[in-house]
Formats: C-alpha cells, structure tokens, sequence
DNA sequence: GATTGACTAATTTGTCCATTTAGTCAGTTT
DNA sequence: AAACTGACTAAATGGACAAATTAGTCAATC
C-alpha cells in the first residue's frame, strides 16, 4: 500500500514539475493531484527538493536505457558514442519534464533545478565514460582522459545542436554525425 | 579638443564600467568622471548601449593585437591556434573590462551586456575563423566548414578553461595544449 | 557651434502589508 | 500502533504604492 503511494506521489509531482515546473508547483498541489494528505509526503520525501532528486534519479536511468537502446554492438565506438549522445540530447530536449527544467534553469535560474540538472549532466558524462572506457580498452581508439573526453563530446553536442542554432540554421542530424566524427574521430591533420 | 572630450568620456565610462559594471554605472558617473557635462556624453553617443558598443568594438581590435602577438608565423597552425586562444580566454578574464561584464552577465544577465558579450565571442570566432582559412589554403589542415570549426573551438576552449575548473582542479596550460591537438588536430582513431 | 545641467518621463528601489507556501505535529483513521 | 492527515506556523513571496534614481532632452550659456 505505502509503496503504492510513494508512486502516486512521484507521478503527481512529475506531472505537475512537467507542466508548471519546480518552483510553481506547490506540495499541496502535488498532495491534491496524488490523492494524499501533504504530511504523507514528508513520510517519503525529506522536502521537495528531495523529491525533485528522486525523480532525476530514476530519469538518469532512464536515458541510460534509452542510450542503451540506441546503441548497437555490432556497429563501431564513433558511430555508437554518436547514436548515444544524439539520443539523449534528443531526449532531454523533448521529455516534457527535462525541457520545461531547462527552461526554467534558462529563465528563472531555480538553484535547485540548476544542481539537479547539473547532476544529470554528470550522470550523462559518467555514462559515455564507460563506453570511452571499454572502447580504449578494446582498442578502438587512442588511449586518453575517459573523463575529460566524455565531458568535452558532450558540451561539443551541445553546441552543435542547441548553441550553434542561435545564430544560424539547425545542423542535420547527418551533419552533426558528420562534424563529430571529423573532429574527434579522424582529426583535422590530414 | 572635442576628439580628446570624446576619449575622456570613453576612458571614464571603461574605468567605471570596469569597476562597477554597465547597470550600476550611471551616465551622470560618467559625465563627472570625465569632467564633462551629461548632454555631452550625448553628442558623440546615441545612448548608454552605443557608449558600452564602442567600447567593446575597441577591446576586440586590442585583443586581436593580443592574439597575433601570441603566434608565430614560423610555427605550425596547431600550435598558433593554441596560442591564439589561449591568449584571448586569458586576456577576456584577466581584463578588468571583460571580467566585471562576464560577472555581470552571469549574476545579473543585464541584456545590453550579454549582447556586447556575443558580439565579442562572434568577433573572436570570426578572427579564428580566417586563421583556418589560412590554413586550410596553405594545406596544412583539411578541408572543413572553418566557420562551425572556429565556433567549436572557441566552445573546447571554454570548456576546458572555464567549464571544467566548476567541478575539477583547473587544467594546466600544457595540459589544454595538448588535449585541444589530440581532439582537434590527430583525433582519437587510431 | 559646442557645451551644459536643470528638467521630464520612465524605470527602479524601498516599504509596507496580504497572501502563499514549505515543513511540522497533534490528532484521526485504519 | 502504524500510517495518514490537514490545520497550523514561521518564513518567504508578491503586490501595491510612494520615493528615489536615472536615461535622455533641450533651452540657455559659453
């Protein structure tokens, strides 16, 4: 029974966090929408920062999974890491929840939206770490830093799909697998 | 006699911006510190943004200044455009200029400021940009969109030197040297 | 003709007070 | 007694209004 309610509380808090983000959802809304008392998610959740936390927790294992999906053994280390990383940009940019936090992040600065989707951030760099890992340990590419490579391939997709369009029109899919593979694949040294 | 009222006023104004930033500095400020009248100030400025405006489009010919002095034309491309940049980034946060509006963007996002702050990122990455044209028509790089390169490393260097010191102990200088040649220059394939 | 600073309209800041909200806890339900 | 609840409180937030500040103008002055 309780546990049941541990998701329907998680579920009320998703759907609202998704449609008023972080700051204009209220725990009383969330009690209201999950059928609960307000004391009862204290029970579960130490406060609502606490409860966003959970919620991002189980998201990362989500993309995770969705990486995963998008991945395909048999294909080689470039094409997976990019298949991954557009996977989960694609993710963040679309799941309602990841995008109205970002945006929140952009327009309000929420600190505690801005921690949560730094560690989601992270969570993301640690995941392509582990592919760097095994794909260095495997041969496939030069030895070098799994970290400082995992973070800089993931703020070069950032740029490339969200920064690059500010200025200028979109980059293919194509075109980004493309830049991608020329810069930290093959080098510009000819 | 009005060229040096026109060079007082800008010294005031870059002394005043510097140590208090745009928003908290006022046009009266300027007007005292430059000794001059407020309506002044109007006669060679259309307003505060256009005074911020000429400002930075002086700072960018300086940093250009600063950037070929930083290269060598007997060195290879790889090298010069390491060099270039590293010296830009240094001198964007060491200036005291460049330093207060970075914070202010960041603290306050005051919109004049973030837009002069653009405006100096695109000048920095049209400046890389025509050193990859360079090089490309010397044939010491391959061919490649120079625009989206220069957009990119300005983005790796940033990263590295900006981005990376939030969360790890900042990188040494050699170190970035030689990360930006293994990504960018020789690529990770093996 | 160049320069000025008092002036104005508009924005920003400070100060209330009313409302809202996160988190608690005494009491109710199961 | 264990789980649950919602009235309650202290703190934060928001709104309304006045006071102060400021960007930009322009008639008077040099």
């Amino acid at each position: 029974m309780s546990i049941d309610r541990k998701r329907q509380i998680i579920e009320a808090a998703t759907k609202s966090f998704s449609l008023f983000g972080y700051k204009a959802t209220t725990m009383e809304q969330i009690a209201k929408l999950a059928n609960v008392g307000k004391g009862t998610i204290y029970t579960f959740f130490k406060n609502k920062e606490d409860l966003l936390d959970e919620i991002i927790s189980a998201l990362i294992l989500e993309i995770k999974k969705e990486a995963e999906q998008a991945m395909n053994p048999d294909r080689p280390f470039s094409e997976n890491v990019h298949r991954a990383l557009y996977r989960i940009l694609e993710f963040r940019q679309q799941h309602q929840l990841t995008a109205r936090l970002l945006q929140e992040v952009r327009n309000i600065g929420t600190p505690a939206v801005q921690e949560v989707m730094k560690k989601l951030d992270w969570a993301i760099i640690d995941y392509i770490r582990e592919k760097i890992d095994i794909a260095i340990k495997k041969g496939e590419i030069r030895d070098c830093d799994a970290e400082i490579t995992a973070f800089l391939m993931l703020k070069t997709y950032i740029a490339l799909i969200v920064d690059w369009e500010k200025d200028h029109e979109p980059l293919t899919k194509e075109k980004i697998a493309q830049l991608f593979e020329l810069y930290f694949l093959k080098g510009l040294s000819k």
